[in-house]
DNA sequence: TGATAACCGAGTTAATTGGTCGGGATTAAA
DNA sequence: TTTAATCCCGACCAATTAACTCGGTTATCA
């Protein structure tokens, strides 16, 4: 029941494009230095999100890249998804065709908690937006 | 963000367990038969679900396992981390000695989320209890 | 033209997962 | 008292995944 490193870097990195998204394109390096995060590894995250439609990129000298809206109209469940996929937190839920089929759908018993907590986890992660990770709302109480 | 098989196999077992558990101890045997997991798989989990007091064991034969309590007062959330240890879905949350510990915590941005996901995900595993997965409650509706 | 930076695909290493295997200890029943 | 059922335990193993790394190519600016 674990999130894998690149989504903690992933939304770790785009919390600081949100941070500096008044300036222009942020490159990588900024972000691999600031956060001690292999420059390499982000690499291999960025496509993703790009990939996503959550960022844009700028290539060349003095490019890098910009969030694609506004840090309050991106959410932290869109981050995850984009470089994790669905959220699926038992095979037999996934709809995906190389997944083995769940042929007991109806038969199951415990099918409903599994659904109920997918849709938890999605929940939580989609309340949350880029702007409130970044000190423009402070005072954050966990619940 | 997946659960393990273990969890999975768990606490379908758990289920059959509490279906049965006006009859007397029941054989892994049966388990493994009635939901086509292999017994050996099973013999490596019941262990933890032992160890942490949510079912007993008589050994011999006749023996088998039953629960320590009534369904209505065992709640999946149990199940899972009896099998899989505490929920952690992101590392720098762990508590545990052997991990790295988060230098970060206060500066750390994205800490409350992984919080509060945490927190969501130990709750809605605790809503639900056993009785509520063997039919003794039925038109389970998702929400 | 040279430096910067995104882009791409393949390779590597270590850990985890999802099992299997073989046997030992305990107990009820024949 | 033997036998069969059953839990119990630890070792082993193959396949997958995670977390990087490496070596380069392409695009852009100064």
């Amino acid at each position: 029941m674990k999130l894998s490193a690149k989504v903690e870097y992933g939304v770790r990195a785009m919390a600081i494009l949100a941070y500096y998204c008044q300036s222009g394109p942020l490159p990588l390096r900024e972000i691999a230095d600031q956060e001690g995060i292999s420059l390499k590894f982000l690499e291999q995250i960025f496509p993703d999100l790009r990939r996503a439609g959550l960022i844009s990129s700028v290539r060349g000298a003095r490019g890098g890249y910009i969030l694609a809206y506004p840090p309050s109209e991106i959410r932290v469940g869109d981050i995850v998804r984009a470089v994790e996929g669905p959220i699926v937190p038992i095979n037999c839920l996934s709809e995906s065709e190389k997944d083995p089929y769940c042929h007991r759908k109806e038969a199951c018993l415990t099918r409903y908690v599994w659904e109920k907590l997918r849709n938890r986890i999605n929940e939580v992660l989609d309340e949350v937006f880029l702007d409130e990770l970044v000190d423009l709302k402070p005072a954050q109480t966990v619940n």
